[in-house]
DNA sequence: TCAGTTGTTTATAT
DNA sequence: AATATAAACAACTG
């Protein structure tokens, strides 16, 4: 699941759960899931401290909590549920933070993502390694500017976290087709129309995509098909073309999406 | 049984 | 130096 809407709506959540909250303890049923200290480490860390109002930069989650920040991320399966102490626990919960009023558990089924430790925010840009600017505040100009100085495939630009971050490989083919372009065409090829397609897709699929919490299913969307034997295009009913680009499974409408070069 | 998967990292190649 | 690609990670689904 967690690309950037669903990122976006496990910060809100944490907002409104865990935020204000002190830190009790921390236990971890999966500690290697911490990924660069102990589980004994972190507790002691955050023992009596409070988490403040978590930021959110591309798929990561910052959560402060009065000097320390625990970062979170989600790999392809995780997520945040708020729980009542001691109340019934699924087999995947990784790590909880037991606080005062409840207790917020990290669920991941595969253990892609992670937890990690920061003490400073150079130990934060350490541990998420460089990132481009949040794909929900990027412009028009910004964009252009990046692209423009990309070699290389669009599709590939799109998701390469330090050029952009929060882009992942629903959002970047629903973002492509709704601009109607296509995934493999160069990034720096695009022109002025082209580029405002882009932006305003990327635009309208962030937005509507945060206010679901995710990347819609419905079938006006190519996530809402994404998993049909035989897609077709909901704008124009081609049968979908399947193919692997930038090393991921991409879903193209090749009516819509005609390919400018390679 | 086997392929596929919304994530990143690493090694290797271009 | 940038990009591209494949494999690996892990565990579940169809």
């Amino acid at each position: 699941m967690p690309e950037l809407p669903d990122v976006e709506a496990f910060r809100r959540y944490f907002a409104a759960h865990a935020a204000g909250e002190r830190v009790e303890r921390v236990e971890a049923p999966a500690p290697e899931i911490i990924r660069n200290t102990t589980v004994q480490a972190l507790g002691r860390a955050l023992a009596g401290r409070r988490f403040e109002e978590p930021r959110r930069h591309g798929k990561w989650l910052l959560a402060g909590a009065e000097e320390p920040t625990v970062l979170l991320h989600f790999g392809m399966t995780g997520s945040l549920a708020w729980a009542d102490h001691g109340s019934p626990r699924t087999p995947h919960d990784r790590v909880v933070f037991h606080c005062e009023d409840g207790e917020l558990r990290l669920h991941m089924p595969r253990k892609l993502g992670g937890v990690w430790l920061a003490r400073t925010p150079s130990e934060i840009a350490e541990i998420t390694g460089p990132l481009g600017p949040d794909a929900a505040a990027l412009s028009r100009e910004e964009l252009a500017r990046l692209l423009r100085a990309r070699r290389g495939g669009l599709k590939s630009a799109l998701m390469d976290q330090e050029l952009i971050a929060g882009i992942g490989n629903l959002v970047a083919d629903e973002v492509l087709w709704r601009a109607c372009l296509h995934p493999g065409g160069v990034a720096a090829d695009l022109d002025g129309a082209e580029v405002d397609a882009l932006h305003g897709a990327l635009r309208g699929v962030i937005e509507d995509s945060v206010d679901q919490g995710r990347v819609p299913r419905d079938g006006s969307w190519l996530t809402g098909v994404r998993d049909h034997d035989e897609p077709a295009c909901p704008r124009c009913g081609t049968p979908l073309t399947r193919a692997t680009i930038a090393g991921r499974s991409t879903l193209l409408c090749s009516e819509c999406q005609r390919r400018t070069s390679t």
